[in-house]
RNA sequence: GGGCGCUUAGCUCAGUUGGUAGAGCGCCGCCCUUACAAGGCGGUGGUCGGGGGUUCGAGUCCCUCAGCGCCCACCA
């Protein structure tokens, strides 16, 4: 045994990483059985996002999680991902290298991104685009993978996936046509929610709403012959030319006469009816709202509901279309001339301007009244959402079928949910559910649809029609590859065929991450040993995104849940806890203090956050947790320095098997907290025991464990020491990898992380836990003495009385030397007592 | 509007079947004690958010109010 003379954190990250790599410590033996596998479903992180702590928070707790089910004995099957597909990473590839997607370009071959990007965007190929993608992505997970590398987490990276990566295509594409194949996957032209500078629709998960500013303007509405002008108010005037009807609330008296006539819009003289919908809401403005195709959600839902006729206005650029909406012909002569006043105009302009016009024909009526009312805004997005119609792909998600819905309710509950609060996010997500599930983005950078159209003779696609490759093809990408029976010339041709030109969300394929993972379709060996998995990790926020998704995906598929339980983090708040954000610059980056406090440091700081707790960028935890990795080192030093004079002996010491009958108990409360995934818990009990058994143990045995080789006492401290210091060192495994494994090293063979995890029968010799905790009590009562009297702990006291209860006293009995020895005590008495008290007599006190 | 979580020492937080309030940090004091001075020992410090109830007994259970955070919601 060859212990340092002074054991230090450094360098403890640089000599074990690769030792851990070389020794493929962490690799997966997928020659074993399913029940002897953990399998976890790690998320992906969006390699385009920022490295910030919240990136290391959660996936340190699971990682303590994955090490003590591994040193009971499982086998992890523990990769990781990246997700690096989708708007996330176009967006940085834009910014990064200054370079915008123009699909109608032709691939330049010598095109070559600029060193810096300019002031104006580069027009590029799709192409070219993509390329620049997976050349950024690369670069970006090799910063995640040295940030996961250093913290420390137990991953198998010889098993790592990509969401853009062939494989996930294939399965993405492959569940895609098989979803189609079941009527799970549709495709329609319909009303969407549409981001007007990403250019692409989006889904109701990725919808945030935003308190922004607006306006109420009223305007009236001539009742012509039917009777008097109503007046309605609206935030959206620009809409009037795509005004299909009036509608009140049913059992408003105001508007009950009025129901069914027929009024005309302002400025244009359309004519429109009043209907009645119980939605509308008589407390609202004047409780009459003109409907628009479409200003919002509410508008589609009376379009739909009350058969409305589709007068579009708004472009997929968010500008006002060129040509005026079908009005028919009985309309105000100057209708048209009015509306070209408004075209191509966005929608702040054309409000402006719609207002000028309706004050100037008097149809506005008074001031607008400024407001605040929550708007859909794309989560991402910085304008508000628009709604255009167009031809999507939808999966069913139970968003429009009660049944289906109560379907994913009910696989709500047979998940566990850790903490089990956390199910009531996914319950009012699946029961908020109003749309399926929107999956085509009309972007670049993603799994394409894998579907081509026919063209008819005139050249139009037939949308109801489609060509679907066979699965051994896939992946594939219909905008290069051809469909059976055609050739590439007959691309775009009449009777020829057309590439849907759309891409599925992220989500579409991140929802397949355990059957990716998990090899399905590829290596069914490894699915079944594997999937559905053991555990899903991941944050609060994407409960209804990731989760949710997940289980439409492996219910469709498989008939099953995905994995049995989730586990969900807590957000990392910055040091005056608030809520991090790149836009509020309070984002606190790894590496500075990775490198600052040690990776064990920052893993007990992650450990230390309750699961499921929100908490606070904290270094005064980092500190602690460096301050203990610092005590293991020094107590192990201490205690394989007093082995390696002498044997270890049999344990028969009452104080000796005292103290291991008190770590027999922590040993059980450990292994039962992180069976329910508290691994704070675990951690809490075993640094709480540690404390006490540095502090007062270690005392208390310190001059017995010197003595002679052949000393009975001596040899059961040594004997207690040695086990007690296994198992404190692999109690600690989980949490700090990496000054656990150094400790360990010191003493033993292989790898603590393959070291079996303790049980509470390795350390019960059925001792007192009353020995320990009465001798540990009374010298600390001595300690007190000496420290009131301002003289050192050794400090000689001639003697002690101690009071004590009876049965304390009793106990204290079989710890007497020892007590006499740490506390320096020459003689000592006892009384029977009711509490706890010690008078001593030191020497070198005046009298 | 509905729901969930939180509210305990100056700070960050534990407190698992209800039984005399805990830890760390900070602060104060002492101690170079041969594992550890990037330490050790000891101490100060709280009417457990407010109010009501159940109980022999409530931080812990019930009701209610307030503040903070988050989730969801058809938002003219």
């Amino acid at each position: 045994m060859q212990l340092p003379e002074k054991p230090s954190l450094d360098g403890l990250e640089e000599k074990w990483g690769p030792q851990w790599e070389a020794d493929r410590t962490y690799s997966f033996d997928r020659t074993k059985s399913r029940d002897e596998i953990f399998s976890i479903d790690t998320p992906p992180p969006t390699v385009s996002g920022s490295l910030h702590m919240g990136s290391v928070f959660g996936y340190v707790q699971t990682d303590t999680i994955a090490r003590q089910r591994r040193m009971l004995g499982l086998e992890l099957f523990y990769p990781m991902g990246w997700d690096d597909n989708g708007l996330a990473t176009e967006r940085r590839v834009q910014n990064y290298y200054g370079v915008r997607c123009d699909p109608s370009l032709p691939v330049d071959p010598d095109f070559a991104p600029p060193e810096k990007p300019g002031d104006r965007e580069i027009p590029i190929a799709r192409q070219s685009f993509v390329e620049l993608c997976d050349r950024l992505v690369v670069e970006d997970e090799k910063k995640f993978e040295e940030l996961w590398r250093r913290l420390g987490l137990s991953v198998d990276w010889a098993m790592t996936y990509t969401t853009i990566g062939e494989r996930s295509r294939r399965a993405s594409q492959r569940a895609f046509l098989r979803m189609l194949a079941r009527d799970e996957a549709y495709s329609a032209e319909a009303p969407t929610l549409w981001d007007v500078d990403d250019r692409t629709a989006v889904a109701q998960a990725e919808l945030e709403d935003r308190e922004t500013a607006a306006a109420y303007h009223a305007l009236t509405f001539h009742g012509g012959a039917d009777g008097a002008d109503i007046v309605i108010e609206t935030t959206r005037p620009e809409l009037l030319p795509a005004c299909v009807a009036l509608v009140a609330h049913p059992d408003d008296v105001r508007y009950a006469a009025r129901f069914g006539q027929t009024v005309r819009t302002p400025l244009f003289g359309v004519p429109v009816p009043v209907l009645a919908h119980p939605l509308a809401d008589p407390e609202k403005g004047s409780g009459i709202a003109m409907i628009c195709t479409f200003g919002d959600t509410t508008d589609v839902v009376w379009w739909r509901e009350l058969q409305l006729p589709l007068r579009n206005v708004m472009g997929r650029d968010g500008r006002l279309l060129e040509a005026a909406p079908e009005w028919g012909s009985d309309v105000d002569a100057e209708a048209s001339t009015r509306y070209a006043e408004l075209a191509g105009k966005n929608a702040k302009q054309a409000q402006r301007r719609i207002v000028e016009l309706l004050a100037e024909s008097g149809d506005l009526v008074g001031e607008p009244k400024p407001i605040q009312h929550p708007v859909k805004f794309y989560e991402r997005g910085s304008r508000p959402l628009e709604i255009v119609t167009s031809r999507q792909w939808y999966f069913r998600n139970g968003g429009r079928d009660q049944t289906l819905r109560e379907t994913f309710l009910g696989r709500g509950e047979e998940l566990h949910w850790h903490p089990a609060h956390m199910r009531q996010r996914y319950d009012s997500w699946v029961e908020g559910l109003n749309t399926d599930w929107l999956v085509s983005r009309q972007r670049f950078f993603g799994v394409p649809i894998p579907v081509w159209y026919p063209l008819d003779a005139r050249g139009e696609p037939q949308w109801d029609a489609p060509m679907l490759p066979a699965e051994d093809r896939l992946p594939i990408d219909p905008a290069s590859d051809v469909p059976v029976g055609f050739t590439a010339e007959q691309r775009g041709e009449p009777n020829g065929f057309v590439a849907d030109a759309d891409v599925m969300d992220t989500w579409a394929t991140s929802s397949l991450t355990p059957q990716i993972a998990t090899g399905w379709g590829d290596d069914d060996d490894l699915f079944a040993r594997t999937f559905p998995m053991d555990l899903r990790p991941q944050g609060p926020e994407i409960i209804r995104t990731w989760l949710f998704d997940t289980i439409v995906r492996a219910h469709f598929e498989h008939g099953t849940l995905p994995w049995r339980d989730t586990a969900i983090n807590g957000w990392v708040l910055d040091p005056d806890r608030k809520k991090m954000s790149k836009s509020k610059g309070n984002v606190v980056t790894p590496m500075p203090l990775l490198e600052k406090h040690g990776s064990d440091a920052i893993r007990y700081w992650s450990a230390s956050g309750r699961p499921g707790t929100d908490t606070a960028v904290d270094e005064g935890q980092m500190k602690v947790g460096r301050r203990l990795s610092i005590k293991l080192l020094n107590a192990s030093k201490f205690v394989l320095g007093v082995l390696g004079d002498a044997p270890a002996g049999e344990i028969t010491a009452p104080i000796d098997r005292s103290m291991l009958q008190a770590l027999s108990v922590t040993v059980t409360e450990c292994s039962d907290a992180f069976a329910q995934y508290d691994y704070a818990r675990a951690l809490e009990r075993s640094e709480r025991f540690f404390w006490d058994f540095c502090d007062d143990y270690l005392e208390l045995v310190k001059h017995r464990a010197y003595g002679p080789a052949d000393d009975p006492g001596a040899g059961s401290a040594r004997g207690a020491l040695s086990l007690a210091l296994s198992v404190l060192q692999r109690l600690f495994a989980p949490f700090l990898v990496y000054v656990t494994e150094e400790v360990w090293s010191w003493w033993q063979d292989g790898s603590i992380h393959r070291a079996p995890w303790p049980t509470d029968t390795e350390v019960n010799f059925g001792g007192d836990p009353l020995v320990f905790a009465a001798a540990a009590q009374t010298l600390s009562a001595v300690r007190r003495v000496k420290s009131d009297a301002k003289v050192s702990m050794r400090a000689e006291v001639t003697h002690a009385a101690v009071t004590d209860t009876a049965i304390r006293l009793e106990a204290l009995a079989a710890a007497t030397d020892d007590l006499l020895a740490a506390g320096v005590i020459a003689t000592l008495t006892t009384t029977p007592g009711t509490d706890l008290s010690v008078e001593a007599t030191l020497a070198d006190l005046p009298a």
